[in-house]
DNA sequence: ATTACCTTTGACCAGTTGGTTAAACCAAAT
DNA sequence: ATTTGGTTTAACCAACTGGTCAAAGGTAAT
């Protein structure tokens, strides 16, 4: 499509990334891939050798491309109300703008459970160091004694359920598409706002 | 596979539903799914004329499984926190045994997002009548003016996204299956706690 | 100009896919 | 016994799919 002067491998990814991500890997053509590319369809070939070899690929950026970012809020030095706040606003505005992305992922996840370890250790993604991080700041900084990981899913739940049911969410409610896009930046303060609500509760309830 | 009595037509659906729900509608087969049936492929097509028209079928009675009891647990006559309770409970139990029902589902909406209306319709679910539910009984029982819908999403969001990110919950935790199955466990106690916590906080916020 | 090496292509292939068709099967009615 | 109607099957097909391969293009060094 585009004449950019990019070198065909690139320009090979990209179209596969654009392929992959709305059509899934069975819905994925290697011949659209190469059209998309505006390149042979034995080019795609010579660089990656086989389908699942140029999905992996595809796979791979888009699990680190969410994920990096993911590890880079949640490690970071902000105070846990702050954390809570920049992370949901990022993941909105994010995950709207790449809504095929979250669903494209989960797929993959269920197609191949395997060869995730691998990528998890690439992002430097511990699970223990994660919980522990979560559990030292809601102890410390809330003074609260919860189980971190229903904390972190539940954030997990409110950042990225939304986006990937966006079809349901519009259908549901009757939604247009100015509708839709207001209520998911009213999420960005909304969703925050719950969450610590939420969390006040649990400290109320404890220091009786 | 199995050689039970009930007749051809019925044995394809629920192969077709096997199959499809697992794979998709790109990664079915016919054959598997005429296989699966203990059947031959011809008659696949004859009592479902094409692949889309028993996709079709499949997809129908998944929504509608899916809607139905959601609709009723809304509509019925509990209290607003007992609904909640009711509501999460259910649904965590019943998606974690049909995990793979909910991202089904959210796929086959983003491939055909037309023909959604008309289920609508056929589960007698309309968006209005729906939010004003909700609202009134937010309004009434908690006497709060909070936007209903952001409400009704953050309970979808807490009950299904756990489900539907079972692998990479599991990745991300390292947990067993034990420990995953008492996870989902715990959630239908936590989740409606965490929900009426967080509406609690907004309570307090208004009659200050 | 020739070599050498990487890139790119068109032609081709074996296996698979959804779908068709004509014939066989089978139970109930005549 | 034959007809009738719906059911089930085997054989078949055209279109498509991921993948191969030998040849052509291009470019820099010799």
């Amino acid at each position: 499509m585009e004449n950019s002067v990019t070198p065909a491998e690139e320009r090979i990814l990209e179209a596969a990334k654009k392929v992959f991500h709305c059509k899934g890997y069975d819905g994925a053509r290697m011949q659209e891939i190469a059209d998309e590319a505006g390149v042979n369809k034995s080019l795609v070939h010579y660089y990656y050798r086989s389908k699942d070899n140029l999905f992996e690929a595809v796979f791979e950026a888009a699990f680190s491309k969410i994920m990096g970012r993911l590890n880079e809020i949640f490690f970071s030095e902000l105070d846990i109300t702050t954390k809570i706040e920049t992370f949901v606003g990022y993941y909105v505005t994010f995950l709207s703008q790449n809504s095929y992305l979250p669903l494209f992922i989960l797929n993959g996840l269920y197609e191949k459970p395997g060869q995730i370890k691998k990528m998890m250790e690439k992002n430097h993604l511990s699970p223990d160091r994660l919980m522990e991080q979560i559990r030292v700041q809601v102890k410390n900084e809330l003074n609260l004694d919860i189980d971190p990981m229903h904390i972190y899913i539940n954030i997990l739940s409110l950042s990225v359920f939304p986006v990937i049911a966006k079809p349901l969410i519009q259908v549901i409610f009757g939604l247009s598409n100015d509708r839709l896009e207001k209520f998911y930046e009213e999420r960005k303060t909304e969703v925050p706002e719950f969450i610590l609500k939420a969390l006040k509760g649990y400290e109320d309830n404890q220091n009786r």
